[in-house]
DNA sequence: GCATACTTTTGTAATGATTTCAATAAACTA
DNA sequence: TAGTTTATTGAAATCATTACAAAAGTATGC
């Protein structure tokens, strides 16, 4: 709790006791949880947060780039707190996300373009664990 | 519209006026659009159109292989016929979507897996148009 | 320490995309 | 043509996200 303290100063995020919660469970639940995934986790601990606060909290993370916002699952925003430069893959059976690790660096460079100002990308990949029952 | 009635078919979907509209919409209209786009674009030429066909016509389409699901954009589902291996850009002011065709082969393959069964990739860039007033 | 201003959190209500579902219409088969 | 299957429709339900205003908490100047 006392890392994630420091550690969201290095983002300069004034530290409260929420966004402490919350980004300590990110720090050690390395699952690329959905807001309510978060939510349920801290909720028992903590009966007075609030949905929205989880919503602003993560909103703020990734603005200050400590966090980043996966468009993976179309049903519920996922976050990472692993901001380096790597792939997901989320299978369609259990809906789980997970870090693939092993790409090409250049994989992750960014188009020139004459048109774009890009500034981020997402390499994503779809499919299922083979060790999900609906296989 | 009769090309459209022939394309389905290559995909082996069983043409009908609405699945054949909506097509030809997506033939020819390549701004990788949402659900809302292409009910608002048939709506006044087919007056009786109903949302959910839309739905259902494109989850049909995307099952059977002739359209791409995006999740690029977080808000809406994003529909695109072109299938071949590209990747996508959307502007985060304008919110519009783009092909980003001069992307190398090889980052299209799939990475081997132990664990996961991968059928498909999506690569997208997040950013800004150079063009978009917010700039 | 206290009043004031500013920031954060909270809960409720609104929004809006997507899904569900049952009724109707259309297409197909015998 | 009657009977069966498939597709379309519209209304209602669901559910993630956003908006907003009140309450609580934190910081600052006196």
């Amino acid at each position: 709790m006392l890392e994630s303290h420091l550690y969201l100063q290095q983002f300069s995020i004034k530290p409260s006791v929420q966004r402490s919660a919350v980004m300590h469970f990110l720090l050690n639940n390395r699952i690329h949880p959905t807001i309510d995934e978060i939510y349920m986790a801290l909720s028992p601990s903590m009966p007075t947060l609030s949905k929205t606060t989880v919503y602003n909290t993560l909103d703020l993370f990734v603005e200050k780039g400590a966090v980043r916002a996966l468009a993976i699952d179309e049903k519920n925003a996922r976050y990472d707190v692993d901001i380096s430069a790597h792939g997901h893959f989320m299978c369609k059976s259990c809906g789980k996300v997970h870090d693939i690790f092993d790409l090409k660096p250049f994989m992750f460079q960014i188009p020139e373009s004459e048109s774009f100002r890009i500034d981020s990308v997402e390499i994503s990949y779809l499919g299922n664990c083979k060790s999900c029952k609906s296989n």
